[in-house]
DNA sequence: TACCGAACTGAAGGATCCTTCAGGTATATT
DNA sequence: AATATACCTGAAGGATCCTTCAGTTCGGTA
């Protein structure tokens, strides 16, 4: 009985990604985005309380896996430049895992108060980069949240970077991931106590 | 007689900052932007052919600014530590001289294909990059672009993470400035030819 | 089979919004 | 002062869109 009701809401969550790739947030419409679930809009009104609410969601859950690649990240005291590496592979793979899904969720970035409605999922991922940075084998961080502030930003920066770079250049990913390592590694040496 | 449509055009521009900045993107609309620039609708569209052309238009200017002020840093031998500096504070520079108008962009920046729209003001300010990077005294860089769009987009991402987190924490653009430069500093000299 | 609740439908209400255009007002020129 | 030109006004047309809800369908149960 809730496996009905499940699909439904993965098949909204999923077209809503379709729908936001095809038309930008202009037409992004709570019917256009039923019609391609395969569902009435009266459906996704009873999953979601608004637009904004289904909006908000498939960011959400975004963030939460690049949160889950890198608390999946093992924590013993390992060389920073390692780390380093580690935090930008989880990074990017995250992104590159769904190409689609990325540059849509770019667009929707804007619209909503990022940092007024995700704030808990962003200071849990800023948390995991810290308790990293704080594991550390051969370096400390006086300000370590800082530091894991600006790592993400600017992975994040680079990330953003080069897919909206995709719409007018088909390679825009290539070596995205080297050159996200090499900042990363770069930056953390960086900023670690002399 | 100029005088009078310069003024408007200069109080539409003001008022789009200031609307987006108040209400998002949502409630950016054609009318309360008139409004807000004590013009009625028709006078707006006297000077933009639709809502999306002024959108664009304060968002150029944006990237315009950012470009004159990389161009005139001056691009005699100097160390690559000093010219990322250098980078570093002129992009910064420009997103700390109007706060508010760089939070209100960053809002408009999704819903506008940021690529497609003004990849030539992009290209600029990467050439403008690349000649520094190729002027440097003590390094040279064998893929002068790939490290100019690097750069700019971790900048640009740092930039953004920290507007962004204004909403939620007033002190977020605090040392702002010098994690760009460390930032900036160190993956230049990582991005250098060894 | 008859019944019940969960899940789904989709037309319609209510609210904006973008854009146009016929006409008004200020400034400059003769 | 009269005329031409540049600027400006704002009501209204036309097009969506978001959201609701009365009614229908489906899966399971007694």
């Amino acid at each position: 009985m809730q496996a009905r009701s499940g699909a439904t809401v993965q098949a909204i969550h999923e077209a809503a990604i379709q729908v936001l790739l095809t038309g930008g947030l202009a037409l992004f419409t709570t019917t256009r985005v039923a019609e391609r679930a395969g569902v009435s809009v009266g459906t996704l009104y009873q999953y979601f309380p608004n637009k904004q609410a289904l909006l908000f969601a498939i960011l959400l859950r975004h963030f939460e896996q690049i949160a889950e690649a890198i608390e999946a990240i093992p924590g013993d005291g390992k060389p920073i430049a390692a780390i380093a590496e580690d935090i930008a592979d989880a990074y990017i793979s995250v992104k590159l895992a769904r190409p689609d899904a990325t540059t849509a969720l770019y667009r929707v970035a804007g619209a909503i108060d990022q940092f007024r409605m995700s704030a808990d999922v962003l200071k849990r991922l800023e948390a995991a980069v810290v308790r990293l940075l704080t594991n550390a084998a051969d370096a400390s961080f006086r300000q370590a949240e800082k530091t894991a502030f600006t790592l993400l930003s600017s992975l994040a920066g680079l990330s953003r970077g080069s897919f909206g770079k995709l719409a007018v250049a088909d390679d825009a990913l290539d070596g995205l991931g080297a050159e996200a390592r090499l900042l990363s590694a770069a930056y953390l040496r960086a900023a670690a106590d002399a």
